[in-house]
DNA sequence: TATTGTTATACTCTATAACTATA
DNA sequence: TATAGTTATAGAGTATAACAATA
């Protein structure tokens, strides 16, 4: 019911070719990678994930770099697959996030405080104001820099992806126990140093 | 001393332009990126790494996705620091360590438990091959697949591998506190559902 | 001279299609 | 027909160099 479902529902998507990192929109044809195929697609059921098999992990088991990787993964893979209907990947939604709790802030800024360099965060910004949800006008103060804001629609997409990542914390909240989720956001914060 | 120096000392780093991801061998020349210079390279000693700001990032700084993927990043910035002699990345760590632990296994097999695929697998064990440090053996039993054992280098450049790491392990136990690093590997643990 | 936004570029990581050889 | 390894390819993410406009 609570976060096991979600979570390994999340698991199961991908294993029946989930969009991933990349969640293709609603109606948008979904995104063909690698060798153009030359034959048209077969339905392809198979269970690719693998099951747990007999191999000696041990030795990585314990390792919080390893752990920590794994994690972040399975959670990168529950939160696109919970947007895919908003079309908004991870990075995306922490942008729409800062705008809105800073509105009219630069561009760079914007960038720096979310360790996106300024030269990848102009295509992401685009990307945005491609989609009406952000929009750059130019500083009265400063000719150099953008002053950025999210547009009416982008608040509004933004006010749907908040209830929908409070319920992926809320389903942390279900698999880790009573104050589990915040002794681990705690500790992360140490290890990223943030505040 | 302990884990805030190293860890810091890791940040410092990349600030000064850090191998990162992809360290450098000792001798090798620095990997060049972007578009190809046109005159020859200053000193930089720019402090690019942002200070924290005034901005607002309290929406963020409580979320599980967000802090791990920051910690994750410090924490593997870390490691490329601390592995930078041993030219050696996170992942093909992982491989080594699996690779130890199960001598003989199938390629796939290793592919298959650290999550990646077996295309791209096949260039990580080539490398690896190439530097001596793994081996591919035809299997008596099956001739299609490849038994994956370390070489003598591979299991010495290894050894030396895990008393770097954990040192790193026990730098997170001096920051994260008694038992804090031991409850940040079993939640991670449970969100990666592992085992 | 330094900063802001930008374009062009290049490397890494990850993902899919298709081929070869075995089973 | 299915599996193991492989090559070729494509997209996203991330990094650097250089430049124009402005400070």
């Amino acid at each position: 019911m609570g976060a096991e479902d979600s979570l390994t529902q999340a698991r199961k998507m991908r294993a029946q070719k989930a969009p991933a990192q990349n969640a293709a929109s609603a109606g948008a044809a979904p995104v063909r990678r690698g060798r153009k195929p030359m034959r048209a697609e077969e339905p392809d059921d198979v269970d690719d994930v693998a099951e747990a098999s007999d191999l000696d992990l041990t030795g990585l088991t314990s390792v919080v770099g390893y752990t920590l990787r794994r994690a972040q993964m399975a959670v990168f893979e529950d939160f696109s697959a919970r947007f895919a209907t908003l079309d908004l990947t991870p990075a995306q939604y922490s942008v729409l996030l800062v705008i809105a709790d800073n509105p009219g802030r630069k561009q760079s800024e914007i960038a720096r405080v979310l360790g996106i360099q300024r030269t990848n965060f102009v295509v992401m910004l685009d990307q945005l104001e491609k989609r009406g949800l952000a929009e750059r006008t130019r500083s009265a103060t400063d000719a150099r820099s953008h002053a950025v804001f999210l547009t009416k629609a982008g608040k509004t997409l933004l006010k749907n992806a908040r209830k929908i990542q409070s319920a992926q914390e809320e389903d942390f909240a279900t698999l880790l126990g009573p104050g589990g989720r915040d002794t681990l956001v705690a500790l992360l914060r140490k290890v990223a140093r943030i505040d």
